[in-house]
DNA sequence: ACGCCGACCGGATCGATGGTCTAGTAATGG
DNA sequence: CCATTACTAGACCATCGATCCGGTCGGCGT
């Protein structure tokens, strides 16, 4: 009777609670530890109730990541297309670098709200910036691609892999001389915006 | 006696055996239907066997990935930097898209043999193209990125999951216009070609 | 006041998986 | 002929995603 555990004080799960948490295990302990037992130990729930708000677990990682996306803030709408895309991009960058189990995820449709309406501001920069209809998938495509590739490949770097990997150039630098020479110390913000003038200046030039 | 099973022609298991099925596995059946008994058993052996090759299942993947840019030929070595670097792309894409599993995979180190070779031949192409240590690692870095991203985004809407999109992306078409108007219906080689061709012109500006 | 229904929760459990322990067997070199 | 090395496998373990089934709670209609 007075045995009895005290009932639960209704703090009813949510499913944002669910995915609040779920990103918040993901940035400390990244995606291989993310289970449903360990999530629903955090939220002091048994790991069946999560099946309840979700269906599978692949349900939270979409969730997951379209939350970060959610943290993306677009740019305010004065100012150039350049400056607007470029101001997208550093800011979608820096979201998933701050995240970094998001490059994980990156090969499965974004099809969530923040990560469509992030890209659909993309489109609509463009378009007014008066790429026609052969222009627009391409250099809308080419400049996502290029943030999404980029944040993957420097968060790779900057991980524990990325220090073996280093050392291993280092060792191996006579069979791969000029990597070895210049691919291992390079600031990735510098790195980062020279690749992205380049493409809007290559773009630039097709609007002519 | 004569029952007794036939001694196993000792086709004896190899490393290269095991990646090659592997690699047949997973074009066939996807990376989520990869296990290292399926595996064992499409080898006809049993699943233990293969750890005395293998330390774990990730050195399987990463062979695999790395048999894949082994198919990536390095283009020969006349004409310009720019139409040797294109090759390069092309060839490179080709191949992930050859084996959409890999696309899934690009998100850990690329340190085999067959990788750093690509990337050093990479490297030296735009080193002798002219681009100096300042310019060297965005040139490699944006274009290797660019290609890895973009195979991953085409292989991802290329897939079952890219038709679903296609479709929410249709009824949802006055929430994002402009995305739903340009960014369904295109040819994805042309897409990539003009991408490249923007990255390419903007490099070839800075070379002055 | 009562009963009931749907939202919500969880213990026990299932099948599958990655990986280890241990015990082998085939071939090879001395 | 033996011993060492290369290689194979059965039994087994912990863990995971997911489901079954039986609950508990609050609010609504009557």
């Amino acid at each position: 009777m007075w045995l009895r555990p005290r009932r639960r004080e209704r703090q009813t799960l949510t499913l944002d609670r669910i995915v609040a948490e779920a990103v918040a295990l993901l940035d400390e302990e990244g995606e291989a530890r993310l289970t449903m037992r360990r999530l629903a130990e955090r939220l002091d729930t048994g790991s069946t109730t999560l099946y309840w708000h979700v269906k599978t677990k692949d349900d939270v990682l979409d969730l997951a990541l379209d939350a970060v996306f959610g943290e993306v803030p677009l740019p305010a709408p004065e100012g150039g297309w350049r400056e607007r895309a470029a101001a997208l991009a550093a800011a979608w960058r820096a979201a998933l670098l701050r995240h970094p189990w998001t490059t994980g995820l990156l090969d499965r449709p974004m099809m969530g709200p923040n990560a469509l309406s992030r890209t659909e501001f993309l489109y609509a920069t463009l378009a007014e910036a008066g790429f026609g209809a052969a222009d627009l998938p391409a250099a809308a495509f080419s400049l996502s691609t290029y943030v999404t590739g980029s944040a993957t490949m420097q968060a790779r770097a900057q991980d524990s892999s990325g220090a073996a990997l280093r050392e291993h150039l280092r060792a191996q630098r006579e069979a791969y001389p000029v990597l070895a020479a210049h691919g291992l110390d390079h600031d990735w913000d510098v790195t980062f915006a020279r690749g992205l003038a380049y493409l809007l200046d290559g773009m630039a030039d097709r609007l002519g």
